[in-house]
DNA sequence: GATGAATGAGTATTCATTCAT
DNA sequence: TATGAATGAATACTCATTCAT
């Protein structure tokens, strides 16, 4: 007993070592450019090792997608619990774990594009990809929900719920992936912080009902 | 002079007849997976000659962002010159014009972010970069103009136009990206259209001085 | 239509030049141990050379088969083709064209049993596998042909034709294989040529009516 | 002495055991195909533990050949020892024999080709290089003596023994490898048990004296 | 003895780019 | 200018073998 869970939480730590290191390795390079040689040296593991925890190339990114997403609908729910709290507030608290989230692994957004390239699709294990798709499904289910309370309590202007949550979800990521690429965040994370506040502001004003 | 001129033009009529063939290879297979022989048939030309009208793969991509990005900035222009027009409607006619740059070439966003990776920018010839980020800043500060006349005119909340502007941008960015990659578009124009449409109203409202 | 040609000519030469080096090193080395590297550098070209002319290595393998099988029926369907000649003579003629087949290209036996495993088959594109199975049909029907007409004049002893020219086709190809894989063939061509007489001068004698 | 030998038990029931589960995988996949890992699952044992018995792949594969190659001398010397029988109905005899051994290891021809091929040879240990190299030895001069003896007697045509030995063989392993390179042999056991009849039947008759 | 995690050499194949014609 | 045959570097992935436990 005490054997088979030291095993187990062993092998689990290798997957994070290596995870660690491919997701320096994929931040710096791309998911093209990055060999699984430079994931495996920077793992300080042979390139065969990786092959014994993750099916290949695209399932080993694909996983830091699904830890992040887990992390993600983890804060969502939690923001969705919060006791005493009208849509309003729970708008706030949202903006605020999604800047977590974002903090705690900035490639966030441009894993979750990647991720549903049919090409990348198609190499993902079953298991993998419902996992994946499972938790994208929630996340956006539950940010649907603060809208719709919302929605129904009069509160926000009277949109489709789910075009509200894509709304939200596409202001946060397009400012995310705007600033990436514009090379402004490693220059100043308080200027990507101000924008979202800015838009984050706009938004809230305009989805108000009165 | 009129040789030298004819020379000039059959040289532009050839760049443009590989950019056409490009285009739709880097639409239906994305960047990494276009490969040069490919777009050399498409364009009934030899893989060679690409090479005469473009320094290389990164390059020939980089040309037909060039090219959106100098219409893009010709409707954003025309917008601002409207005579008799508040920022208001300047606003809405710009979302129009944004609307119209995606419809004619949907690949505007994807490229626009491949453009920034700095593993492309190393590729590009400096003429070619410079010419870009020209294009660029002269798009986001014509938008930013729009807002900055809305701002001082009271109509418009104060924050700061660029901060503004970044938002409007990101929004349509950002929706285009998120409904490209749960792949709806395919399914239904109708639905980005809409989409769009709750999230300028949203936009658009928040923006509202009172 | 000269240009044309002379290209047409050229390619197919740079084909038999890729096939020559390329039986050298399946002869040396066999088909597993052998690397497309090792046959471009005998052919004095580069890899990706070798991929312009053949899909892949199963492929050029089995090109090598299709030559010797056309080169076969050739024969064969020569032999058969004998005036004036009664099965019994077409046999021995028929013993006579294999074994130059043999000295022609010694490997032909074994190409012909790595070309029917499963594994290979499904990498070879349809219009090769089908040439292949059309000559090889040919070749043992035009086999078959001969001990049915023998059969037919009383000559032969009255047993199924197919069987019999399976018979006929195993012993060639036994006696082959059994000597090459006992290294007898470096050491001594004669022993080789002494046991295919003997084996052939025993079921000759055997498959005579009286 | 009683653990010593228990001990030595042992070790040949592990090596059984490992040899079973080779000789099934062998045969499904193919020497190439067939990877250690499959082996070390089929015997439920690690990849490690192989290596404890065998040298090496080529080596436990060549064990497998060894095996059957003294099962064959067994049988074949139990031929040679029927008492008050010919030449004539050892012959028969050996035949019988021979299928027998065929079908408890339908792999025997496809094993004894492949050990025979030089880069396998360099890989054995030089014990089983000569076991093996013995027992072939031993089995082709039991196989010849009954020639040797039916040419004595006249009742057999006057050829060297050692090359009808050769034919003998020849002709059965040529049949089995034929109709096991057409796939026959799955769709039907009678085709090749009928081939081989026939084949044997015109052999016995071409070997009569008269 | 037994394990099985780790190794790392080995290889088919692709494709951007070049250059002789 | 245009060609397109040739290049050869680059890379994901496999698997026989080892060795610390």
């Amino acid at each position: 007993m005490g054997i088979q869970e030291r095993k187990e939480r062993e092998k689990e730590r290798r997957r994070q070592q290596i995870m660690v290191a491919a997701k320096r390795v994929f931040s710096d390079r791309g998911f093209t450019k990055a060999t699984m040689e430079d994931i495996a040296q920077e793992a300080e593991l042979s390139p065969g090792t990786l092959y014994l925890y993750f099916k290949n190339k695209e399932e080993l990114y694909a996983s830091l997608s699904l830890r992040i997403l887990q992390y993600l609908l983890l804060r969502i729910e939690h923001v969705n619990a919060i006791k005493d709290s009208g849509p309003d507030e729970k708008l706030t608290a949202l903006m605020e774990a999604m800047y977590d989230v974002y903090e705690f692994d900035p490639l966030i957004i441009i894993n979750m594009f990647h991720l549903q390239s049919s090409e990348t699709l198609k190499n993902l294990s079953p298991e993998l990809l419902s996992e994946i798709k499972d938790l994208s499904r929630k996340s956006m289910g539950s940010i649907a929900q603060i809208f719709k309370d919302g929605v129904a309590l009069g509160i926000f202007i009277d949109r489709h719920p789910v075009a509200l949550a894509d709304t939200f979800w596409s202001i946060f990521s397009g400012v995310i992936l705007w600033l990436t690429s514009k090379k402004l965040i490693n220059e100043s994370k308080d200027f990507l912080r101000e924008t979202l506040t800015v838009a984050f502001e706009v938004f809230h004003r305009g989805l108000m009902a009165k």
